[in-house]
DNA sequence: TATTGTTATACTCTATAACTATA
DNA sequence: TATAGTTATAGAGTATAACAATA
């Protein structure tokens, strides 16, 4: 039964289902739906010049007016030197600025400008449309269970790797 | 009320929940759970000499024995260019054999040896260990749900892209 | 002509190490 | 010494265009 060391030319199953063996694993399908999302989101973006970390770096800039870069990237997940780039083009869109720090001259705060307001309601709005698409074939229970999930994979996956 | 031209020194808020406005987003969700998941799944792999793309290849060669890199690429929906060093690598690991089609002398069959069948059941099985790991605050319930609810937006996407 | 696999190339996101200027 | 931001660099993962061999 287990002799398949020898070149097989196998009927061939249902091209879609290939994968039926990868689809009973929760971050295999996670893979598949975060892709699929990332590129949708980014092309109902590019129309207003962000992309889904730029928009994030913004939103969490417009809420959180006159933090620092190293809070931005602890509110990110992300390191502190991929910051440097991603703020310099907001700065460079005119969407935030980068003013020091009166309390401490090495750190930056950083704050929208009306302009990085006024699109980030636009591209919050645009976000908000599409996620709503892309969920509409969930009830509002299921979409709520789908992000209370997410966040708990997040927060078990965190809480090891904080007891290690 | 709308003033925040000016640099603010402003109160912040809880660095945890700096992120709160995104997290109404499922996208964004995903984005955060996905990011933690494929670290800690690749680090679960590594003692195996895989990664979360290599992993798949391999089970998806091992359940469809023969079938072509451009099937492999379609089952793991990427593009035919990036699987020439993925297989490359696992055909170096002897993990697979690249055999010339028969009918088509263009193609090649893929398939598992029998060290890549055996190194595909214990990956299997590290991954479902970590699947479960990562749910276990979940009810069964939940978890079917949340695989449910990824492929529901997975294929209202795909189906949305289809029809442009 | 069209398709299979390939090469070359580039872009995005992420990570680590080491530097600078402050503290 | 330690911290904030930076530079340099590297490594995954993905994408497009163009080519050779074959259909």
């Amino acid at each position: 039964m287990t002799k398949p060391t020898e070149p097989a030319n196998a009927i061939q199953p249902s091209l879609e289902e290939a994968d039926a063996a990868l689809r009973v694993f929760v971050g295999y399908n996670m893979k598949r739906a975060f892709h699929t999302v990332q590129g949708d989101v980014t092309a109902s973006l590019t129309p207003l010049g962000l992309r889904m970390l730029t928009f994030s770096a913004l939103s969490v800039i417009v809420s959180n007016a006159g933090l620092r870069q190293s809070h931005l990237a602890d509110a990110l997940a992300i390191e502190r030197p991929n910051l440097v780039l991603l703020v310099d083009e907001l700065e460079r869109a005119d969407l935030i600025t980068r003013d020091r720090a009166k309390d401490d001259r090495r750190a930056y705060s950083l704050n929208p400008t009306e302009k990085g307001i006024a699109l980030c309601r636009r591209a919050e709005q645009t976000v908000l449309d599409h996620d709503r698409r892309m969920t509409r074939d969930l009830t509002p229970a299921e979409r709520s269970g789908l992000i209370s999930a997410l966040q708990s994979i997040e927060n078990v996956l965190n809480r090891e790797d904080r007891d290690d």
